[in-house]
DNA sequence: TCTATTGATTAGAGCGCTCCAATCATGTAG
DNA sequence: CTACATGATTGGAGCGCTCTAATCAATAGA
C-alpha cells in the first residue's frame, strides 16, 4: 500500500481535502474540533505532507541549492554546518552538490540544483565564470561565499582576509618584530587578500614587506623556509613569519626547527584558518580564526531576506576574523 | 516573466506537450526533425525541466536523503564526497541534513528528509533508536553508514575496525614489539570494534592486551600516556602504542616526548583514521586508513540496487582498512 | 423578519510534468 | 485497393498538493 495522501486523511476525518490542507499548514480559522479530528486521522494513518507536491502547488520552494567546491576542505564543511543550522531553523532544506573545483562540473552541478527550482542558491567558493553566476541569478537569489563578484543582485559573504593579515602583523609588531615575512598562498582562494593585507599593514608600520611565493601545504611551507634561509633578504633573516594558512605554517615550523632555529624564541610563526591542527597542544599555533559557521548563517540570512522580498539591494558581508594567540609567537629577544 | 514550461516549448516548436516530454527524456521513436526542433526551441527559451514536477508526475524520485551526524568530522565530509560523486554519476541528487548527534534533532531531520519522498535514505552514524530507522525503512530503502543494525531490510556500510586494529598490531609485532598498549576511544563511534580487534590480535599473538581508557582527542592521548608512565603495567612500560585515532596519537606522542622518550626509537605509535594531520611531514604518523570515499560510493550503490529492485536481501559491507606506514613506528631495539 | 457580517468549510481549477490510450501517418503484404 | 502492421504524435487524466472563489452556518443589526 502506498503512502497515504491528503485525500485519505480527509476521508478518514470526514472532511474535505482543502480543510486538511489548512490544518497541515496550521492556518487560522479552523475550528478546534475539526483540527484535532484531522490531526488524529493524519497521525493514525502516518500521514506526512509531500514536500514536492506542496512546492509545486504553492509555487514556492523550501529548498536551498548549495554548491560546495570541495567538501573535504574543513573550512567548507564548517560553513555547510552553519548553512544547515540556519536553514533548518527557518524551515528550509539543503540540496547539496560538489563541484570539485572544475568549472565544467560546477556548471552542471549548478544546473542540476536549479532544476529543483530552489528558493535560492548558495555557492561556496565557486570557480565558474561570472556568466554562469549571472545565469543563476536570473532564476533567483544567489549568495556567493568566499568569492567576490560584481554580478548584479548577488550577495556575497567573505572573510576579511586583509583584516586577518593586519591582525597578525599588528600582533607581531606589538611583540617587537620588524622583519616579518609572508609565505604567500599563491593562487589559492583568498590568498590575494591575505597578501594585500600583509603588505598594507607592513607599510602602515613603515616596515618592508617581504613575500615568499608558496602554497597552502606543509611541504610548500618547508620549501619556502629553505629558500628564505638560503637566500636571506637584505635586512637579514626575518624574526617572524606570517604563513598563508595553518598547513603552510606547520611546514615552515618544522623546517625552521630542522635548521636549528627555535619557535618562538628565534622565530615567531602565525598561521591562518585556525584548523583543528592549530589547536593541538603539540602544535599550539598562533593563527587567524574566521567565523566559519557564522558565515554559513549569514549566507542563509541574506538569501532568505531576498526570498521574502525584504531586501533588493545587494549586500556584501565581510566578516571580521580574530587572532587566536597560542605558543608560536613571542616577544622579540634583543 | 516566469520560467518557461513545457507548454511554452511545445508552442514555440509547434508540437504537443507530450512530444516535448518525450524529447526531454530522450525517448526513442521521435523523428530527428522534431527532436531538433524541440531542442532548439527549448534552448532558445532557456527551458530546463522542473525536477519536482517530473518527480511528482512520474512517481519516481531522483533525490537521495542524507543525514550526517556531524559534518565537521572530516571522516563524514569525505564520505559525503563519495556519496555525491556516485549519486551524480547515476543521475541522483543529495538532499542533506545534519543531526548534530542529538537523537531528537536527528529524528526531525530524518522526518524532514522523508517529506521529500526520496528514492532512499542514507544515514551517516546516526544516533537515533532502531525504531526510527525502522520507520524510515518502511518508507523506502535505507542504508546505514558507520552504524550496525539488525533492522530488517536495511543495508549497512562499515569500516572493519577490528581488521584495522589487527593490521596495526600485526605491523608492530612484526617489528618485534610485544608490549603493545591500546589507548581506547571510549564510547566514540567505532571505538568498540577497534578495541575488540586489538584484543583479539594480541591474543592471537599470545600477548597480553593492555587497555588504557581514553578518548578521541589529543589531550586525552596525553593524559593516557601520563597515566601509563605513572602506573606502568606489570610487564613493564609498553614499547608500542595503538591509539584510538590520530588526534589521540598526536597527544600521546607529545606526552612521550615531554617525558624524554623518543618516537619511534623508544616507543612506536600507531594512529587511526589517516587524517590530513597524519600526513604532515612534521608528524608523519603511521596510521590506519579507511576507504572513506569508497564507503560513500558503496552506500549509494547499495541504495540504488534496492531502488532499481535488483536486490531485496540486505547487504552488509565491511570495508577493509589499510595500514599507512610512516615514521612513528620502528623495529624494537633490543 | 430580512439582510449584512463574519467565520468555517468546500468545490474545483491548476502547478509542470508523465504516461496511457488513442490517433494519425506511412509503408507493406494480401 | 483494402487490411494491417509499425512508428510518430497527441489528448487527456492525474501525481499530491495549494489557492481562489463560492457556499454554508450562525450570529448581529435594523
Amino acid at each position: 500500500m502506498a503512502r497515504p495522501t491528503m485525500e485519505d486523511v480527509a476521508a478518514k476525518a470526514g472532511v474535505s481535502r482543502a480543510l486538511v490542507s489548512l490544518v497541515m499548514r496550521n492556518a487560522p480559522n479552523v475550528s478546534d474540533e475539526r483540527r484535532t479530528r484531522v490531526l488524529c486521522a493524519a497521525h493514525e494513518l502516518g500521514y506526512e505532507p509531500h514536500a514536492m507536491a506542496r512546492s509545486l502547488a504553492s509555487r514556492t520552494s523550501t529548498v536551498l541549492g548549495v554548491m560546495v567546491s570541495d567538501l573535504r576542505n574543513a573550512f567548507f564543511a564548517d560553513v555547510v554546518e552553519g548553512l544547515d543550522a540556519a536553514a533548518e531553523a527557518a524551515g528550509f532544506h539543503l540540496i547539496l552538490n560538489t563541484g570539485g573545483r572544475s568549472p565544467a562540473r560546477e556548471r552542471s552541478a549548478l544546473k542540476s540544483l536549479l532544476s529543483f527550482r530552489p528558493a535560492g542558491v548558495i555557492l561556496l567558493s565557486p570557480v565558474v565564470p561570472a556568466s554562469a553566476i549571472e545565469e543563476a541569478a536570473a532564476q533567483g537569489p544567489v549568495v556567493l561565499v568566499s568569492r567576490t563578484s560584481r554580478v548584479q543582485g548577488v550577495d556575497t559573504v567573505n572573510d576579511d582576509g586583509e583584516a586577518g593579515s593586519a591582525l597578525a602583523v599588528d600582533h607581531l609588531v606589538s611583540l617587537g618584530h620588524r622583519r616579518i615575512a609572508h609565505l604567500d598562498g599563491g593562487v589559492a582562494a583568498g590568498a590575494a587578500a591575505r597578501r594585500r593585507g600583509y603588505q598594507q599593514a607592513m607599510r602602515r608600520h613603515l616596515l618592508h614587506p617581504h613575500i615568499v611565493r608558496s602554497e597552502h601545504t606543509d611541504t610548500a611551507g618547508e620549501k619556502a623556509v629553505h629558500e628564505l634561509l638560503g637566500d636571506p633578504p637584505l635586512g637579514g633573516l626575518p624574526t617572524a613569519l606570517l604563513a598563508g594558512n595553518d598547513f603552510n605554517a606547520v611546514g615552515a615550523i618544522s623546517a625552521l626547527e630542522e635548521a636549528g632555529l627555535r619557535v618562538p624564541e628565534d622565530v615567531s610563526v602565525v598561521g591562518y584558518d585556525n584548523t583543528s591542527l592549530a589547536a593541538l597542544k603539540h602544535i599550539s599555533l598562533t593563527t587567524v580564526d574566521q567565523p566559519r559557521t557564522e558565515m554559513g548563517r549569514l549566507a542563509v540570512e541574506a538569501l532568505l531576506e531576498r526570498v521574502r522580498g525584504e531586501r533588493a539591494e545587494p549586500v556584501r558581508h565581510l566578516l571580521h576574523p580574530s587572532l587566536v594567540v597560542r605558543s608560536t609567537t613571542a616577544a622579540l629577544e634583543r
